[in-house]
DNA sequence: TAGATTGTTAATCGATTAACAATC
DNA sequence: TAGATTGTTAATCGATTAACAATC
């Protein structure tokens, strides 16, 4: 019952590092490592120890101070904690260029987040399947979204079209939207948005890496 | 000189905001908009009005009182505070299905920031030009690099390549790197770089959106 | 055992928020 | 002028860091 509610409670930082963590885990597992401490972690995370402890004890997993944290039933929390159980169907909305980029980058790589099913306004595209995911038309997305439970989408359509289609997926009953639209959609309380705004991130690489050079320049 | 020291203790998340400021702002201008004020920008950015006036205190604009911001010369403040001087070219590494899908988001994009030369080293690719953006190889990396003054990346190369791509354009001068490879990249002190974890976001929005499912099912 | 690491508590740091005088 | 908004200072909040007893 404590547990849950530090589950509750936990950061958004620190969910963000939990994924990390599993993946560098999966990789780890897979050559034969069996235990790790927490400094090995943070090395390969690029955070601190004590904030991998922290983010761990938020899981409920114990490490042991001679041992470590053992590898494979450290994953098995973190498939717990992070995972929903039978695992969750994902929409993508808008196969333009990024879209399918998108469906290929996902294809196999997370079982429990597959994309399900592909949107998009243009008839051309609608029905045709695009590395192995099956395209729909945007009146079928209530739809398809209840046959198929899914719950997550991605937002890939242009910055005008984004919040039309964030309308419909909140209808169509999705809680939680991975927008690379650059625009902040507007969405209810209980859905979750999560931006990737590359134009940001690249203005944002810009302005520190020529604040660094003025800084090395003129030490 | 004040100023200065400013601009240089200005956070991360500020940078972030006034590059959202200024694409905000491009739309409002477009639209014939002459003032605004800081709690407008500020619900169209997503943040709180208190967050645009410091934001935008730190790029030494002021606002007044009564008629707020003037947009065309906030528009010039944040071109003088975010952009370089003479623009800056920026380098694309990987041009498989991210990669091409990256160039053409950013083709017309940024006048400032465009995307000057990608490179490959599948021969295929090499040599030919994708969406406006010549391809080169790897090899001529560091020679393509100082010949455009390019100190800018973005990687697109899957994450078993990303570090020694890395290392090579830390070699050739780079500055800053947009990072889409699922790996941290150990670079020197004086490179910056941003990432962008596309599985870890959509982790995020899976965990929260499945928590406030059901904080909603269980009030 | 000795010693490095763990989980836990207190201190620090930085960003956000609240409060308010100054302004047009 | 009156009043909403600005820039600025102090208070709050949350995450990170430091310190340390407990552990195997």
């Amino acid at each position: 019952m404590a547990a849950q509610k530090v589950a509750r409670l936990i950061s958004e930082r620190s969910i963000g590092r939990l994924s990390l963590y599993r993946r560098l885990l999966n990789v780890l597992q897979g050559e034969g490592v069996r235990n790790i401490y927490s400094h090995q972690l943070a090395a390969m995370a690029g955070c601190t120890a004590a904030q991998v402890r922290r983010d761990l004890m938020a899981v409920g997993y114990s490490g042991s101070p001679t041992h470590g944290y053992e590898v494979p039933r450290l994953i098995e929390s973190l498939r717990e904690f992070l995972d929903a159980p039978g695992g969750q169907g994902v929409a993508l909305v808008g196969v333009g260029n990024l879209g399918k980029a998108i469906l290929s980058y996902f294809t196999g790589r997370r079982p429990n987040l597959q994309i399900a099913a592909a949107f998009d306004s243009d008839p051309y595209k609608v029905n045709r399947v695009i590395h192995g995911c099956r395209c729909y038309s945007m009146e079928h997305l209530a739809e398809v979204a209840e046959g198929q439970g899914i719950r997550l989408a991605i937002i890939t359509v242009p910055a005008q079209a984004a919040q039309a289609v964030a309308d419909a997926l909140v209808q169509a009953g999705v809680r939680g939207i991975l927008n690379f639209a650059p625009v902040r959609l507007r969405v209810p309380d209980h859905v979750h948005v999560e931006d990737i705004d590359m134009t940001v991130s690249l203005e944002k690489v810009a302005y520190f890496a020529r604040q660094s050079a003025e800084r090395g320049s003129r030490p």
